[in-house]
RNA sequence: GGGCACGUAGCUCAGUGGUAGAGCAUCACGUUGACAUCGUGGGGGUUGUUGGUUCGAUCCCAACCGUGCCCA
């Protein structure tokens, strides 16, 4: 017997230990009798822990997982972890420096060491969250961008890309992240809206009275200006173009140049141009070939190219005493409160410096071309297929990728550089020896590249490096390309973008069929979660409270397309409530002896039997179609409303009687058809909420019906089909009963009351359904129907129509006759304003002239019924006033 | 500035070219047999605004207003 409540704690651990001893999200990679079904997880940063949009984007793939396992795939759901560089490095800095260790002081070896020693201490938390939501991944080929495998294939890519010119050695300017002391790619800078200033200088113009007035937001780069800009068109400085001005402070001559950048409606119309420190004065000055200064450090400090009294300075300091010496200069004339847009690394969250250095490129804008084509020719399709514009948009535009980092946690960059530095790109440094003295005809000491790659260079080959690829592997060979990747739509450009690069680059095919794209996870007002806003809703605090099934129902049913997730503690309660609901069914079958036989269940005679397993026949259709096409929603609603709305709320009720009843005739049948609809229910369940039904299943003789296997490899049911198709008016009858309660309700009459109707026995709908179901009646909806021919009416005869038919119940004891009329007369006025509307319909000429027959026909027929109510209403009314 | 979403009941959200739904919240009534983590019933909507297409628009189209996100 089942407790009173489910107790999510005490079956979670254990079913899911059961899982993994029993291998049974194992993928078998050699067997070709089934098809594949493969997902490579978004590999979570080895420093991270489950936040609700991990939950979110794991709840989804669990649940296509686990359906496909149960359509008979052969299912792979690929799991592993990032290195995540920055962020590792941070994390383990952070904790030598609380043993006073300085990561300066260890050598590259040492500080990788230690970084291996967190990893197996406090690494990969994540994957142990992962599996409390129940993911069933094969954790026996769980990797890591680290391993061996994977560096292998990065080495390989790079090489060959080097070899290729698709990857070069460039310097330009990069984003440079003056805490990490690393350049960081274009993704990884947020602009940031700032309030700041606009200051306006004043510079003299060489040998002449004039000056030229510019406007600036970052006065302290003035130092390192080598020109002057205004637009060709702008005639106010027309003259003063091919002339130089005076650079303040450092007191150079600069140029003034006539150029498209400056904008004549911004600020002054004059813009300062510092090539070496911002991107589109680098072009600027590229394009009017102007001197190139670089003046920072890689503290973002002012170097030795300036005037020595601000050596040295920070940029904010900096900033400051020029803005105080061009006060005492008399040279700034104006400053404006301005609001502007400034870059911030991601992951320091302080402002980016532009700075020219020597980087490691890929020359996207080449690797992009088929990335597009594929897309566009359906090869790889987005869901919803309005990203598709977004990712569009982002490949067409693109920007060479700076894949170096300056930092020591990473796949070191496989170059080695001769006397000469010339590059040599090599798997190890043998090889790289070897290639050198073929080029130098002799051989020389090489020096490898001492920066690593961007962790989004080994993420972009994920999905085939994961499945042994460059080795052709039985794993390639069956599982690749992926079926479907599931994602957010804030990782397109991260990860999808670049894995279709890299993919159609080396296994010259699409990494996957399709790319599902969820939404973000919101809190209940809609902000973005943030643990500086305080806002975060852990999920595992909503597991432990309510259990992992409710939260992966929650996320699941939210999960509609194209629209963000706001979530609420209230809603994951309400589906734990729909645990309880079904945890109660199943007691409710338990106490009525439910269980088995070899009873076929084509033969069903029994109509509340043979409707609910058309209610459950198309409960499963939308089920399954919703799955199928990524409408998780539906699928969760589609399920809620067939176990709660019509399998809780009224076949149980129908078929108390016969249950209850041991010489019943529908007896066996009954508890057979139960039996059937709780196991099928607790098999489509179970990609959704895998635990309660896995526990269900092992406990319940009469769900899982004498199988040897766990309902993880059930079958996806197909309903049986009963020969005797007609189930009777069910839906009727419950239209009926609900009319009876609905007026009992209306006018007070205590629920358990039993009252007496009548009716005119020629009305063939209502005589079946009243001679049928005389036994329900009176047990829910607590009536006793009896015929009457005469059909002549007293005073407390209340009237129900339905569908054009009416009957009466009897009374005159328990009503107040005003709540009666009252209760008419409102009924009245909805009919009489639907008639009004429809009326106006078929009376317009255009409407019986356009429109289809059968809808004319529809309008007609529900004209003609509510006619009908009305006269009864009405007639009902008279009585009464009489 | 460019792009993409979204605006439906008090709240959170489905949905459809013809009759607008759910959950939560709310109100009334109800516990000796599955379930108060519940049941039964009720109230609650000019489907953001204005136009257009159409016999008919909440749905399709346009503009606007509002909100959010992405890119510059």
């Amino acid at each position: 017997m089942l407790e009173k409540y489910y107790k999510h704690e005490l079956v979670e651990k254990e079913i899911y230990e059961s899982w993994e001893k029993d291998k049974d999200f194992i993928a078998k990679a050699t067997d070709e009798n089934f098809k594949p079904f493969c997902i490579v997880i978004p590999p979570p940063n080895v420093t991270g822990t489950l936040h609700m949009g991990h939950a979110l984007n794991n709840t989804l793939q669990d649940i296509l997982t686990r359906y496909q396992r149960m359509q008979g795939k052969d299912v792979l759901w690929q799991p592993g972890m990032d290195h995540a560089g920055i962020a590792t490095e941070m994390v383990v800095e952070r904790e030598l420096k609380k043993k006073g260790i300085k990561k300066s002081e260890l050598s590259r070896e040492e500080f990788v060491k230690k970084v291996w020693e967190w990893k197996d201490v406090s690494g990969g938390l994540i994957l142990n969250q992962l599996k409390r939501l129940g993911a069933s991944c094969d954790w026996d080929r769980e990797r890591f961008t680290f391993d061996e495998g994977l560096s292998e294939a990065v080495r390989h890519v790079f090489i060959e890309l080097f070899n290729q010119g698709l990857i070069y050695r460039d310097k330009r300017l990069s984003n440079w992240d003056p805490k990490l002391k690393t350049t960081i790619s274009d993704l990884e800078v947020l602009q940031k809206e700032i309030k700041g200033n606009l200051w306006y200088i004043e510079y003299d113009i060489e040998e002449s009275e004039e000056t030229i007035v510019v406007a600036t937001t970052r006065p302290e780069t003035m130092l390192g200006d080598t020109g002057i800009a205004v637009h060709p068109d702008d005639d106010r400085y027309k003259e003063l173009v091919g002339k130089n001005a005076i650079l303040p402070l450092v007191n150079k001559p600069i140029k003034i140049i006539a150029d498209e950048y400056a904008k004549s409606d911004q600020g002054s119309g004059a813009v300062k141009i510092t090539p070496a420190h911002d991107f589109n004065d680098f072009e600027v000055g590229k394009r009017n070939h102007l001197e190139v200064i670089n003046i920072f450090d890689e503290n973002a400090c002012l170097n030795k190219n300036v005037p020595e009294k601000y050596i040295g300075l920070d940029r904010y300091d900096a900033r400051n005493m020029v803005i105080e010496d061009l006060k005492a200069l008399d040279k700034l004339v104006k400053i404006e409160e301005n609001l502007h847009a400034v870059p911030y690394g991601d992951r320091s969250d302080v402002v980016i410096e532009p700075l020219l250095t020597d980087q490691w490129f890929v020359d996207a804008e080449k690797l992009a071309y088929q990335a597009i084509r594929k897309v566009k020719d359906k090869e790889t399709r987005f869901i919803p297929q309005n990203w598709e514009k977004t990712y569009y948009e982002w490949m067409e535009n693109i920007q060479p990728w700076c894949i170096s980092r300056q930092l020591l946690w990473g796949h070191q960059i496989p170059v080695w550089y001769g006397p000469d530095n010339k590059a040599f790109a090599a798997n190890s440094h043998e090889e790289a020896i070897n290639l050198a003295k073929k080029h130098y005809g002799k051989e020389v000491s090489m020096e490898q590249d001492t920066d690593v790659l961007d962790t989004w260079f080994s993420s972009a080959l994920w999905p085939f490096s994961t499945l042994g690829w460059p080795e052709k592997t039985a794993e390639l060979e069956k599982y690749y390309p992926t079926s479907v990747l599931v994602t957010g739509f804030d990782i397109i450009f991260f990860w999808v973008a670049r894995m279709m690069m890299m993919a159609l680059h080396f296994t010259e095919t699409v990494p996957f069929k399709d790319v599902y794209v969820h939404a973000l996870v919101r809190d209940e007002k809609g902000q973005k979660m943030s643990k500086s806003k305080g806002n975060v809703i852990d999920p595992i605090v909503l597991m432990d409270q309510y259990g992992a099934d409710s939260l992966r129902m929650t996320l699941c049913s939210m999960a509609a397309q194209g629209r963000d997730i706001k979530l609420s503690s209230q809603r994951v309660e309400g589906y734990r409530n729909f645990i309880t609901k079904i945890w109660n069914a199943i007691k409710f079958f338990e106490l009525n002896e439910c269980y088995c036989s070899n009873f076929n269940l084509e033969n069903c005679k029994n109509d509340f039997n043979i409707w609910i397993l058309k209610q459950l026949d198309q409960c499963e259709n939308e089920t399954k179609n919703a799955l199928e096409s990524y409408r998780f929603n539906e699928a969760a609603n589609s399920l809620y409303r067939f176990i709660w709305n019509i399998f809780c709320d009224w076949y149980i009720e129908l078929t108390k009687i016969i249950l209850s009843d041991v010489s019943h005739e529908d007896r066996l049948e009954t508890q057979n058809v139960a039996s059937y609809v709780l196991k099928n229910i607790t098999i489509m369940l179970h990609p959704i909420m895998p635990f309660v039904t896995e526990h269900l299943w092992k406990e319940i003789d009469f769900i899982n019906q004498g199988s040897s296997k766990k309902v993880i490899h059930a079958n996806w049911p197909k309903i049986i089909k009963p020969k005797k198709h007609e189930g009777g008016n069910i839906n009727k009858l419950i239209e009926i009963i609900s009319s009876i309660r609905s007026t009992r309700s209306e006018l007070n009459v205590p629920p358990k009351t039993m009252i007496e109707g009548f009716f005119n026995g020629e009305q063939v709908s209502l005589n079946t359904i009243f001679n049928k179901y005389s036994d329900v009646l009176k047990s829910i909806a607590r009536v006793n129907i009896i015929q009457d021919f005469k059909g002549e009416r007293s005073v407390g005869d209340i009237q129900i129509i339905h569908e054009n038919e009416t009957f009466y119940l009897k009374l005159l004891n328990t009503i107040d006759f005003k709540t009666e009329s009252t209760r008419l007369n409102k009924n009245l006025s909805k009919i009489s304003s639907e008639i009004n509307k429809i009326r106006i319909k078929l009376d317009s000429k255009n409407f019986i002239e356009n429109a289809p027959d059968d809808v004319i026909k529809e309008q007609k027929d529900r004209l003609e019924e509510y006619l009908s109510s009305k006269l009864k209403i009405e007639d009902a009314i008279k009585s009464f006033s009489s």
